[in-house]
DNA sequence: TTACCATTTTAAGTATTTGTTAATTGAATG
DNA sequence: CATTCAATTAACAAATACTTAAAATGGTAA
């Protein structure tokens, strides 16, 4: 982490100062922005090697910040992590998907924040991120470049609330997600939805990935599991 | 195009011209010179975003200048295009070594040359070089000279935005892209036209290509498969 | 210039796919 | 074994793409 440029974006000085200290002390030049615009100026200024961008920011939010940043070719090689508050959980994906190779939530654990920044830069861009082909287990590959899962060498191209739900599923492995955990991720907090729209997508997955991919638990939510 | 600064070098003044007044047309600032050193001289003053160079030039040749244009702090980030007889193929490689961006060879075919640099101006840096035949798979070999597509033996020259959507679509066969991605692309962030007039030029595509080349994914956008 | 032609874009109606709901059946839990 | 929740199916609604033609646009040649 010595000598790494670190540019921090988040409209609360607080945040702000937090951060800045606690990097610094940890050997990083940090820079600092407040908002997306800002951000994008200071960027292609400083070539960073990794930003931490907050997702709610006034004036242009993280998610459109990222992805200019990804198209300036003075910044599209930098890292980008991105702030999430717990509750925004749907801004992962959209997060994900605008080129972002991380995110961590709110509220901030700083012991987290650190050796994930150190991770990456260990491992180099991108470790993280489910790009490409990725094997989640049991015989099924994602593909987030066709739109696509593999299940035994069957293919299958997915439509986008399929993917997206096999996607959010299969992202932690073993771990349960509520019906509005589901809902928030993918329909979004505001759409409404019946319960039975999900059961159908489940079923709908279920006839390609095969039954015993993914586990419901009664009055709880699904799981996908090998 | 509209306000790029281009700077033209050849040492001959009827190639100069004729691009020069091309050029103009198309919206850009034009400064010229005739050989090497004084392109570079000419470069420091006005930092033009996109340099053409011929390579073989009295004095300083384009390779030497190319060299030099990236040492020095004004120019080092601005794009450089190789002009290049078609029989100098060696040129190619040391041209690309000394650090362009592109070259197209002579004679021109200024749709190619305006394409290129709309392309590169919109994509940034870097665009794919991909010159001469290229045999992307299915049957399908697609022509950057000639803007042409061959599809088991059967030749179609296309129109530039056909062209442009082709290549971007055979450049990664099987990966999706989003109605986003293509607009951002080929038409570049700021224009704004309608959804329809994607399909309607996908369409094209598939009358000529054949229907089962280019698939839709509805609500995320095409891919290119064989 | 002016008229012409090729290309690109828009518009409108149609077709298709995908998403949602509702009604019924089935399984698990206490 | 009654109650509750999930699974299933098919029918319906909504979203999205396809097709065709016609209107802009822009370049080229008389």
């Amino acid at each position: 982490m010595k000598g790494t440029k670190i540019l921090l974006v988040d409209d609360e000085p607080d945040v702000l100062d937090f951060l800045s200290y606690n990097l610094k002390k940890h050997g990083a030049i940090v820079f600092t922005a407040s908002d997306g615009k800002q951000a994008i100026d200071v960027a292609k200024e400083v070539l960073p090697d990794l930003i931490i961008l907050d997702v709610m920011m006034p004036v242009m939010d993280g998610i459109e910040a990222c992805k200019e940043l990804r198209q300036l070719p003075e910044t599209k090689d930098a890292m980008i992590i991105f702030l999430t508050a717990r509750t925004e959980d749907y801004s992962q994906i959209a997060g994900l998907e605008a080129g972002a190779d991380d995110y961590i939530s709110k509220p901030l654990n700083l012991r987290v924040l650190i050796t994930r920044i150190d991770a990456m830069l260990r491992r180099g861009r991108r470790a993280e991120v489910r790009q490409g082909i990725v094997d989640v287990g049991g015989g099924v590959k994602i593909n987030n470049e066709s739109f696509s899962v593999t299940v035994n060498g069957e293919e299958y191209t997915l439509p986008k609330k399929e993917f997206e739900l096999v996607t959010l599923l299969t992202s932690k492995p073993g771990k349960v997600f509520t019906r509005e955990d589901i809902l928030n991720k993918i329909w979004g907090g505001d759409v409404v939805v019946g319960d039975r729209t999900i059961d159908v997508h489940i079923r709908k997955l279920r006839q390609k990935l095969g039954d015993d991919k993914i586990t419901t638990l009664k009055g709880i939510g699904y799981k996908f599991e090998f």
